[in-house]
RNA sequence: GGACGGGUGGGUGAGUGGCUAAAACCAGCAGACUGUAAAUCUGCCGCUCCUUGCGGGCUACGAAGGUUCGAAUCCUUCCCCGUCCA
């Protein structure tokens, strides 16, 4: 990459400037591009990830989104897997303490990972680092002389820690080393600019104080927002269950993201979509002058975030199939299939157990006295009803919104 | 090491001997409604058995014992967390 193929400063920095939170230091992203434009040498953008779970989300892609804008503007960008780090655990935003992963845990987490960013990054021109690389190598000496290089006042400044501190919580002494540890990858890395969620942002700068401690240039800080998840409420994350994971089914994935509230989906144009910020800001315009319906919005939304994963055709046909069965209120298409063996009459609460559509016998019962079970397109009333499978056949059953089964007997 | 405070259901958090499967809120689920799995309203929300009943049984308030007709609530020991002192 020469600096000829570089495109003009003002143009990348409006492309790589969409949707962030903030850039630290204020003109530092431009002072970078510049050396570059004039050096010939491409940035090194930097994302740590911790593979603290197997399976990342939509709140895990706005930001590497932006590491993919690095890398459409011919920078470099520089996937970190946190595999040591993983191990400290990331005290940022937490209230508590995380239970430590063991090093299996994270290298097939790491794995798993490393194939779901490649369905938004370019494989061939990403720098992939893991940073037990380099941190499995330091000796105590060095860890000692890391730490003093920064104050423990500054550190307990921080948010989370300072929260817990007067709110009584736990803080473990290894916790107080990730963000040295993190601002450390950046000194190995040398990179130019970390991205990270506005979260990251104590991290983000720790890695500029501790690249200046070693003799480098101090990297800049770009964040990103973090993600309001399906509630409109909360981050998005799996354990608060407010999630789309981005290996999911297009269906899954539609039906998601059209339960969102409505006002949430600007947020979701703006960090999980190409549109341009004037074609967002048309659609706005056209919502709020009541030209375009917001179930319509959430429909485009939807098909433009799933045809990032699974391409357009899916995203349409997901879109058409969940018309039919949340708003024409019919059966899927192609409802899920299930076998099952000739026998006698089985109690309707403990067959939907046994098809796993719920997970107590006690929840059978509760669904179908509210009304929640039908059997081809029947709603059934009694929470005895016995099923009978003696002879052959098949019928659809539904429970609860979502599911469908088509049974088929013998 | 010492003094003191605390550990309750997926989460927050009430409850200090029976009326407590445990308030309230959140999350979750269902129904109604609709413009969608939005919003709103209503109901449900440990497991299990059946004679489906304001039914029976079992499990549950950090762990293990104990007191009591009866314990999340009292006692003992242990584990864990925090604050202050050293």
């Amino acid at each position: 990459m020469t600096a000829t193929n570089f495109k003009p400063v003002d143009e990348q920095l409006a492309y790589l400037c969409k949707g962030a939170a903030e850039i630290i230091p204020g003109d530092g992203l431009k002072a970078k591009l510049e050396k570059s434009a004039k050096t010939g040498k491409p940035l090194r953008a930097k994302l740590g990830v911790d593979p603290t779970a197997p399976d990342i989300h939509l709140g895990h892609t706005v930001v590497i989104r932006k590491l993919k804008h690095f890398q459409d503007m011919g920078h470099t960008a520089v996937f970190l897997i946190g595999d040591f780090t993983a191990l400290v655990g990331d005290p940022t935003g937490q209230s508590e303490t995380r239970p430590p992963l063991t090093r299996e845990q994270v290298s097939a987490n790491a794995k798993t990972y490393l194939d779901q960013v490649f369905k938004i990054l370019d494989p061939k021109k990403t720098e992939i680092r893991y940073n037990s690389e380099w941190l499995d190598k330091l000796t105590s000496y060095d860890i000692v002389r890391l730490c003093a290089k920064y104050r423990v006042a500054r550190m307990l400044e921080r948010d989370d820690f300072h929260k817990r501190l007067t709110e009584q919580q736990p803080i473990s002494m290894h916790e107080l080393l990730y963000p040295l540890l993190v601002a450390y990858d950046s000194v190995v890395l040398e990179a130019d600019i970390e991205l990270g969620a506005t979260e990251q942002k104590f991290n983000l700068l720790m890695g500029r104080d501790i690249q200046r401690e070693y003799g480098q240039e101090s990297q800049v800080a770009l964040t990103m927002p973090i993600l309001v998840g399906l509630d409109g409420q909360r981050k998005m994350s799996k354990s608060l269950g407010n999630y789309v994971g981005i290996t999911e089914a297009p269906g899954e994935m539609f039906g998601k993201l059209m339960s969102i509230p409505d006002a949430l989906m600007w947020s979701y144009y703006e960090l999980l979509t190409d549109l341009r910020p004037d074609e967002i800001a048309a659609l706005r315009a056209g919502f709020s002058g009541g030209k375009l319906h917001p179930m319509d919005l959430k429909m485009r939304l939807a098909q433009e975030v799933i045809a990032g994963f699974h391409g357009l055709e899916a995203a349409q046909k997901a879109a058409a199939e969940f018309q039919r069965v949340f708003r024409d209120r019919q059966a899927p298409e192609e409802p899920l299939e299930r076998q099952l063996p000739i026998g006698s009459a089985i109690k309707l609460t403990a067959l939907l157990v046994e098809l796993g559509l719920v997970t107590s016998k006690a929840e059978a019962e509760r669904l179908i006295k509210q009304g929640g079970v039908e059997m081809d397109g029947v709603r059934v009333e009694d929470s005895r009803r016995e099923v009978n499978l003696a002879t052959p056949g098949a019928f659809l059953l539904r429970a609860g919104k979502k599911k469908f089964l088509r049974i088929l007997v013998g």
